[in-house]
DNA sequence: CCGATAGTGAAAACCGTTTTCATGCTTTCC
DNA sequence: GGAAAGCATGAAAACGGTTTTCACTATCGG
């Protein structure tokens, strides 16, 4: 699969998929780096992370525009993005489209999409018990993976 | 219900929810404060809200201190905490022992205690499959509670 | 090339939370 | 009662991840 390209223009009032009329979108050497980063690297990992795997690989790249970046991929649905014990926000590139949620080492950071329709069901019926609307949830799961465990 | 007093000793090395021999409890004006305020909120609240309440009440108590006596009334498992989607950590008295998680109104914190066998054994199941070990969830629900989608 | 303008990034601001540390308060011991 | 010991308090400062600012740069249609 060939890099990510192409994105969507930062500025305010812009929301939709599509660019608005009169706009362009320009393909930059730090989305097309970030893009890489991501496709290399097997877990979450924070935007701190990522902008120091981006330096050791000798790109330069502002840690502004990694936010920037990460911010929009997540938007868009083609970057994941997780909050760690201490809340601060991790990220990983999307494999599917479908709605699910993962399977975190808490160590390493590597992690396994899951999709389980029991779970939509509980969620769906016990926020109905209760007399909810607009309903939304967040699972996650957190252990060490096999690797981790084994050290 | 009285309310609730005593507490533990801020010291390091304290962990055990019996204070070490040799030390007491101290019952304070804050603490009790707070715990007081806790027993009327109906819904999850941040810290500074809280602190925010109680000053209204005419209490006098730091800000500093509302966050020591909730972070050590959150280890003790007398009030739940979870995060709200901009990462700030909410709190609310918890009513059971037993391990649950909540369905909570995004618009007023309002939030309910909800027990489910089906997350728990479907959390383990896809941890299992994925083989990882030590295994942790967190799942929460929110949406919008009768009365605020009234309005 | 040029001009319009989206993108960049160093530095500063933001903001919830934690740490510091001087000053209270209780409790304990005499 | 008095004094010493040490936990509790809270204003102020530090912390750290993230966002904002804004002067500058790079891209690309024409
Ligand atoms: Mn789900
Ligand atoms: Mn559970
Ligand atoms: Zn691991
Ligand atoms: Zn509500």
């Amino acid at each position: 699969m060939t890099a990510w390209r192409g994105g969507r223009c930062y500025g305010a009032g812009v929301s939709a998929s599509q660019p608005v009329r009169g706009t362009r979108v320009r393909g930059t050497r730090q989305a097309e780096a970030l893009a890489s980063a991501l496709e290399c690297l097997a877990g979450f990992r924070s935007a701190q992370d990522i902008h120091a795997e981006l330096r050791r690989r000798g790109e330069r790249i502002g840690l502004t525009t990694v936010y920037r970046h990460l911010m929009v991929l997540s938007e868009d649905g083609a970057v994941d993005t997780i909050r760690d014990e201490d809340g601060e926000t991790l990220y990983r590139r999307c494999e599917t489209s479908e709605h699910h949620h993962h399977v975190t080492c808490r160590s390493c950071g590597r992690s396994v999409e899951v999709e389980g329709r029991a779970v939509e069901l509980w969620a769906d019926r016990v926020a109905a018990e209760a007399g909810f609307v607009d309903v939304d949830h967040t699972v996650e799961i957190f252990g060490l993976c096999p690797a981790c465990a084994a050290k």
